[in-house]
DNA sequence: AACTATTCATAAGT
DNA sequence: TACTTATGAATAGTT
């Protein structure tokens, strides 16, 4: 009853759990009190959350709800309302827990593949059809988070070369300055040498894609012109 | 809900509050074990119809669901005993025990699928491998299951064949023994006509496949050249 | 917390 | 008691 039908496993979001709890907590109590008042009935409903918090309703009380449960179940070893049975609620908690952990320690090396032994085909089959859903699911979150990563990394690769690119400007505008100061102090012919250099490898590297190639360039000016020259040791590096 | 709305009061008619009740109290109970399920949550409800009789449910134990509830409604002042007794020393063993159990359920939801938001690249991969393997060791035990059975199954298969070998063996004895009564009593002619029948259907289903067919002949020994001779009748049963 | 499309629970009928 | 059906209630997903 709702926008879609829904199959009743734990939700996982913790939100929506929280929210699905207050809905149907409310619910659930109300139709308790329906069901006493229509029909005259003693009821009482205990529900913790998984936070551990407490809601209760009983019609008439709950002190009367459980003793009149305990009475009812009088094959009982010891009053449930009674605190000094403590000891032996919490022996058979542990126990409880104990043997909750017991089956689920089994299921999951059956999930881990161990312990097959007791199985039949058709137990093996669900738990194949079960570790085939996992995996895929997996398989979707991880590439997801992939996609994601990619997408930063090509939001981050855009940026620098965005960078770059104004990097490219101000390195021509002052190269520009410099090829003017170059002038008025050298004349006119000198100039022009030096800026035919680096007017031309601008203009290449600029029109290509410049990331990664113009990054060593700027940290690493012409070290190539500085060290060994005419060797091949650098390739090995 | 229903063919017309009701206002929420006690039932008059014994018989509808009889069977409203019926109804829901079993959707309340649904509702229950659903709340409890979706939301993760420790729920008990204990219904006592007008008739006194008792109904419950609880997705953990009642036992449990109302010791935590004496416990939440305690007031905590009144504990005083000696911080080494026995309570404590259990209450920190379900403790422990809870904690390991909830663990292990969030790996164990991992494993499903489930709940993957807070994994990395490398814990999903290792979840994918580790999800592989378990896939890998299913198919294998489910596989060598199929192939036992299937080896069973021949085994059977030429066992049940040898046996029909020896009864056909037993039988064209029997056969022969009666060809030769049937000389001895009604004389030559008749007793070669009877003999044909019986040789030439069997030499022929002894080479074939034997299985089905044979098993219905033996079912159904001669009814033929006892009954109605001449006849089409028996051909239609 | 409010809305609303949908499913669900169930009142009444058989 | 069980089944069917029309209807109102509960609620899942959304804003």
């Amino acid at each position: 009853m709702g926008r879609g039908k829904i199959l009743i496993r734990r939700i996982d979001n913790s939100t929506s759990r929280q929210v699905t709890f207050s809905k149907r907590r409310n619910g659930l109590l109300k139709k308790a009190k329906e069901l006493a008042i229509l029909c005259d009935a003693e009821v009482g409903v205990i529900i913790f959350s998984s936070t551990s918090k407490l809601y209760d309703y009983a019609n008439t009380s709950m002190k009367s709800v459980i003793e009149r449960y305990n009475k009812a179940k009088e094959d009982n070893t010891d009053k449930l309302g009674d605190p000094s049975s403590e000891v032996k609620f919490w022996q058979r908690e542990a126990a409880l827990l104990r043997k909750q952990l017991e089956n689920l320690q089994r299921n999951h090396r059956k999930m881990m593949g161990e312990e097959l032994s007791g199985l039949n085909v058709k137990e093996l089959q669900n738990l194949e059809k079960q570790l085939e859903m996992s995996l895929r699911g997996v398989r979707v979150k991880k590439d997801q988070i992939l996609v994601e990563e990619v997408q930063e990394l090509n939001r981050k690769r855009n940026f620098s070369h965005q960078e770059n690119k104004e990097l490219y400007k101000k390195l021509d505008l002052v190269r520009q300055e410099n090829m003017e100061l170059y002038k008025k102090v050298y004349g006119t012919r000198e100039a022009n040498a030096v800026s035919r250099n680096a007017m031309s490898s601008n203009s290449l590297s600029v029109n290509e894609d410049p990331l990664t190639p113009l990054h060593l360039q700027l940290s690493q000016p012409q070290l190539q012109h500085y060290e060994m020259p005419g060797t091949t040791k650098l390739r090995l590096v």
